[in-house]
RNA sequence: GCCGAAGUGGUGGAAUGGUAGACACGAGGGACUUAAAAUCCCUUGCCCAUUGCGGGCGUGUGGGUUCAAGUCCCACCUUCGGUACCA
């Protein structure tokens, strides 16, 4: 028979389905392994050819694993609440849902197509109600818990509530918004509002006033990895910082523990040094500056709040530095513009100059404010500090280089040592003084001042009782000083932000809250799904509520509910543990399904996700893990991104003026426009030119200056769109080659992590390769014709070789040299006429999780009733690769090449090279047969006689 | 600026410190065929020699370690990714 691969791959596909070949369960006899994709959100262009790489890579190695004898869990589901479905329902009135469906049954049938072995049985959406009822669930979890620091963990709120009754703020060390302290009295004494409002202030899920990134155009807000350079990710609309109530998850809790935890996982190390600078630990100390108060204004006095001990009736700002060594360089203070300070210190004089910046600096969008990093800006408050250590009197300034969300929003400033603080002191004039030097008596010029003056080491000078010691000494003794005076201690801070978790959105998890008095209160647990209400349109209200605010009896036992919804990651922050037990409807999973699989062995996706997705679940998994229902505190062991998929554009070259078309190597010639063309009518970079002719009715009578007869395209690599015309789905590939050749060809491509551009100009060669596969089988009529004569030693050996090469393949995720040893066996069999059934089987095995169909297909004519998937995987022989009798080239010094054949060994071990000089050489030719050779494979190293 | 990754033929890409360019595409030549498709064989890093053997140069640039470097070390250049008034 012929190969006929649309005829096997739609045969097989259907067995499978119908067999439920891929479903499994739970089989505490044999180890388990979790193979996940990122899954899909379902856009309405339908899957390219650049989704599929992952999949493939995973589908080989869950394939590979299950013949290796694994239980492997391997499903798929959809991301499908998101912005576009919203988007498109705003336009069309569709409703999100009837989109998301249809959008869901192209995508399926896509990946149908492709073979993959997923369990479709585990299938779910994350806008399914059964599923998001235990997104909502967590969420009440979160809020009804808080960040105990000296356990390191989350607890119930109860719990903190308890030891407030019993001993107030004492004692407890909580991760919250705002330092408290009050007392047992005192909280007894607080009506139950003002209670609710103190919790908020612990709660790991949390409302709050917060500035945050609002986007108009989106008409909702985002998190900080939903915003590159001051525009959104999605739609690129220009993004501003606005004042509003939000939701917000205390992930910054977690700070610690995020970054401990990369330690423990198999990540790249790229990867993990994203998620390291996002999370951005700094040590440093928290340092208070009183207010200088001899002024002639009379100030009011304010405590500034913090675990302050110092003098309780004086105004303290606290400061964060990571460089205490430099305390003896400040010579002015700086607060952000939005510092809650500034309109009680600043001087009757200097007022109203304070307020005209303060506004401007609040009202300027995240933009402009980015453009103008450079620019210095700032004011003077007429007010002074005492610096804590020299006692100095220094002016405090406003300027918007210090940001509110970082550290305190209040900075000492070192202009000799920090380049920001430099060029504000410039600017304004400010005295400059160094206090580090790279040799205590070499003490060069501040003027001469530059950003390369490296003062991370060195030795303080003007320094008083720390002069002479190391940077790093002073920086200690700084914090030992602070800390006796009690004016400041050693600190960590992170560049974490806790993640805003309100969207102004329909098409997402409505938030299980109602508001009483206020305040919000979570539906009980057994009431839930809170389903998504129907809505008369999908827009924002004209008062700008969120669309929910449409929603008729949007209330919960006659007080009203939250209008807004959770953001895209809170679905795809756990869905991974709802794959161990998707059809529960008791429990998010059962412990008896989490504590068999356990977590993600193998996580394949986009390096985009890195500080969005990844930081979310890794935070949702730890906090699960605290209340014990996720038995390991990491999600994703070991995780692989596969690189993108760039497109391959293709260019005719129009002579301006004309309609006259000139080929690539011609172009030069004349004055040209270079124009896209669909890479659909383009092979091998040859234009098809009557497609070209019909493709768009301007070229209809399109002329062609040909070379060779033909028509070349020139190409660029370029991001896949639609607009660029070079997007390729997989369905005109899998017609036209068959899903087996496809997945083949996606591997061959190069390695799964590296980005590169999709060209389909090897495919062909991937083709030809599977039809000699199928043909090792076949005589040259095609009848089948496998023999069961024994294997020469010779055939052995091509077979062991490539099961060793496979599997050490498999095992390291090189796909591409993967296929390139099957190339390589399958024309070593074709040359040798080999059609023996004890080599062609094993190596059907092999081969089944690259090209599922056409192996399943051979398998069942070699006359095996059950499926492949669960045959065992061939072990290599040792003693077939060991021997050789190949001939090795050998060069000495003397500039002759011989070749001497020999057996070898190879006994890599024991070798202290010695280069061979002539005579060693020499003898072996005058015929003394050598004691011991000692050789690396190709190479000999020495000889002994 | 800071952090990370990568630079190898016409192209995609192979090379535990050990014959650089596997495998594949493309290209050139040939066989089969009335012809095309399909298939098969040969050549294919560059330069010189090609009547045969062969010789020289080559992994972004410049140094270094080593008997031996694409691979390790130092400096630089380029490209891509992340991040950015983060004190």
């Amino acid at each position: 028979m012929e190969y006929k691969y649309h005829e096997i791959e739609a045969k097989w596909q259907k067995i499978w389905k119908d067999k439920q070949i891929y479903k499994i369960e739970i089989d505490k006899d044999r180890p388990k392994y979790y193979v996940l994709d990122m899954f899909p959100y379902p856009s309405g262009a339908g899957l390219h050819v650049g989704h599929p790489l992952g999949y493939i890579a995973s589908d080989i190695f869950s394939r590979y694993k299950r013949q290796k004898g694994f239980n492997v869990l391997h499903p798929m589901g959809y991301d499908a609440f998101g912005l576009p479905a919203e988007q498109y329902a705003i336009q069309t009135g569709q409703h999100p849902a009837v989109t998301t469906e249809k959008n869901v049954n192209r995508y399926r049938e896509q990946l149908d197509k492709l073979g993959f072995s997923y369990d479709w049985s585990r299938e779910f959406r994350t806008c399914d109600p059964d599923y998001y009822k235990w997104t909502q669930w967590t969420f009440i979890q979160l809020f009804n818990s808080y960040y105990d620091k000296k356990a390191d963990k989350a607890q119930p709120i109860t719990e903190l509530i308890a030891r407030f009754e019993q001993s107030g703020t004492e004692n407890v060390d909580a991760a919250s918004t705002e330092p408290l302290t009050f007392t047992a009295e005192e909280w007894k004494a607080m009506d139950e509002k003002t209670q609710q409002q103190t919790l908020m202030n612990y709660r790991l899920a949390y409302l709050a006033d917060t500035w945050v990134n609002w986007c108009a155009g989106l008409g909702t807000v985002l998190a900080n990895d939903e915003v590159v350079n001051g525009l959104s990710v999605r739609g690129g609309f220009p993004v501003e910082r606005k004042l509003m109530k939000q939701w917000i998850l205390r992930v910054s809790a977690y700070a610690e523990r995020l970054l401990a935890g990369l330690e423990k996982v198999e990540w790249t190390d790229s990867l993990k040094e994203i998620q390291r600078n996002w999370i951005g630990r700094s040590e440093g100390a928290a340092i208070w500056f009183p207010l200088s108060t001899d002024d002639e204004y009379n100030w009011k006095r304010i405590y500034m709040g913090g675990n302050y001990d110092g003098v309780k009736d004086e105004v303290a700002f606290e400061i964060f530095t990571t460089r205490p060594d430099t305390i003896f360089g400040v010579t002015f203070m700086v607060l952000c513009p939005e510092h809650e300070m500034i309109g009680q210190i600043t001087t009757p004089g200097q007022k109203e100059e304070v307020e005209a910046y303060v506004t401007w600096a609040k009202n300027r969008s995240e933009r402009d404010r980015q453009a103008e990093v450079k620019k210095v800006s700032g004011v003077f408050t007429g007010a002074y500090a005492i610096n804590p250590i020299t006692e100095e009197r220094i002016p405090i300034w406003v300027s918007d280089y210090v940001l509110s969300d970082y550290g305190t929003g209040a900075i000492m400033a070192v202009p000799a040592h920090d380049s920001r603080d430099f060029a504000f002191a410039r600017h304004f004039n400010l005295p400059i003084r160094q206090v580090v030097a790279p040799n205590p008596n070499d003490l060069s010029d501040p003027d001469t001042w530059t950003e390369s003056m490296d003062s991370k080491t060195g030795y303080m000078v003007n320094s008083g009782f720390i002069n002479g010691m190391t940077v790093k000494d002073g920086g200690k003794a700084i914090i030992e000083r602070v800390k006796e005076q009690s004016i400041g201690y050693g600190t960590v801070n992170y560049r974490l932000r806790d993640a805003i978790f309100s969207r102004q959105r329909y098409w997402g998890e409505p938030f299980p809250i109602y508001y009483k008095d206020g305040m919000p209160y979570p539906i009980p647990e057994e009431e839930l799904p809170i389903q998504l209400p129907a809505v008369s349109e999908f827009k924002p209200t004209e008062t700008g509520e969120p669309p929910l605010a449409r929603a008729e009896n949007w209330t919960y036992k006659g007080y009203p509910m939250e209008y807004n919804t959770m953001p895209g990651f809170a679905g795809s922050s756990g869905y991974y543990l709802r794959y161990m037990d998707p059809h529960n409807d008791k429990e998010y999973f059962s412990k008896e399904a989490n504590e068999y699989w356990r977590n993600v062995d193998l996580y394949v996706g986009g390096a985009e996700h890195a500080t969005g997705h990844l930081i979310y679940s890794r935070f949702w998994n730890k906090f699960l893990h605290d209340i014990g229902l996720s038995c390991e505190e990491e999600p994703f062991k070991k995780l692989i991104n596969q690189g993108m998929i760039q497109g391959r554009t293709n260019f005719v070259y129009r002579i301006v003026g004309s309609n006259k078309y000139v080929s690539l190597g011609l172009k030069d010639q004349y004055d040209v426009t270079p124009i896209r063309v669909d890479v659909n009518i383009v092979r091998n970079d040859v234009l098809d030119t009557e497609a070209f002719k019909k493709w768009m009715p301007d070229f209809a009578d399109a002329e062609f200056i040909l070379e060779d007869g033909q028509y070349i395209c020139g190409w660029e690599v370029e991001k896949m769109s639609k607009s660029k015309y070079n997007v390729q789905n997989p369905d005109d590939l899998v017609e036209k080659y068959g899903a087996d050749t496809l997945r083949m060809y996606e591997m061959f491509l190069g390695p799964i992590e590296m980005a590169k551009p999709w060209d389909t100009n090897g495919i062909e060669g991937v083709f030809r390769f599977i039809k000699k596969f199928w043909r090792l089988f076949h005589d040259k009529d095609f009848n089948w014709c496998v023999s069961d004569e024994e294997p020469t030693r010779e055939e052995y050996k091509i077979l062991h070789k490539t099961i060793k090469k496979i599997e050490e393949d498999n095992e390291k995720f090189s796909f591409n040299t993967a296929v390139s040893a099957f190339m390589i066996c399958t024309n070593e069999l074709g040359d040798a006429k080999c059609n023996k059934r004890k080599i062609l089987e094993p190596l059907c095995i092999l081969m089944s999780a690259y090209a599922p169909h056409i192996t399943e297909e051979l398998w069942s004519m070699l006359g095996h009733p059950d499926s492949i998937v669960d045959a065992a995987y061939p072990v290599h022989d040792e003693s077939y690769l060991q021997e050789s009798d190949f001939t090795y080239p050998v060069s000495f010094n003397g500039k002759m090449r011989v070749k001497l054949s020999f057996p070898i060994t190879y006994t890599q071990k024991e070798i202290e090279p010695i280069l061979l000089d002539n005579a060693d050489v020499q003898k072996w030719l005058d015929g003394k047969q050598p004691k011991k050779i000692i050789v690396v494979p190709k190479r000999i190293i020495n000889i002994v006689f």
